[in-house]
DNA sequence: GCCAACGTTGGC
DNA sequence: GCCAACGTTGGC
């Protein structure tokens, strides 16, 4: 079991999004840079957790949580021509790119600004905080443990 | 909308 | 295989 960090612009998909697909989940895709890619195809498990990250909004920081409840596939934007992930260097034997499904497991009771997480020096090591481009990767357990503490989930499903 | 950080591309 | 140019991410 490992934790994961998912960014997203909410003006594309919102955290509200994901509780709307409710247990049906929906599909992760469009990720496009390798880093992430190679997380999401390698270590991306079934249950596996997921904090949902609010990036280019108002709001920026994590505002819930959801469970990975398909393995990693490639990602049928890949081929579609019209799609704007489309990759001519992608082909069904050999895909580039790959996507999960996730489903919403909770509403965080106050939002965990970034400018918070930023301020607290037991997240000083958090790969958000490192490496800010990254819209896939990993939380360690303690981090996860901790915001849970800091924002107190109110667990939904 | 600006700009820093950083990943990718492509010429040599 | 180096490195400059370029593109994208993402906070502010």
């Amino acid at each position: 079991m490992n934790y994961w960090l998912f960014k997203t612009e909410p003006d594309d998909i919102s955290l509200d999004d994901i509780k709307a697909a409710k247990t049906k989940g929906l599909r992760w895709d469009g990720i496009r840079n390798f880093q992430a890619r190679n997380f999401l195809r390698d270590q991306l498990a079934v249950g596996d957790g997921v904090f949902i990250y609010h990036s280019q909004c108002k709001t920026v920081g994590i505002v819930g949580t959801a469970e990975v409840t398909r393995a990693a596939y490639a990602d049928p934007a890949q081929f579609d021509k019209d799609s704007k992930y489309f990759d001519a260097k992608a082909t069904t034997d050999v895909p580039r790119w790959f996507c999960v499904d996730i489903r919403y497991t909770g509403t965080l009771k106050k939002p965990l600004l970034l400018s918070q997480l930023k301020a607290d020096p037991r997240l000083s090591d958090m790969v958000l905080i490192k490496q800010g481009r990254l819209s896939i990767q990993p939380v360690t357990q303690q981090e996860w443990r901790y915001l849970h503490t800091l924002a107190q989930t109110e667990t939904e499903s």
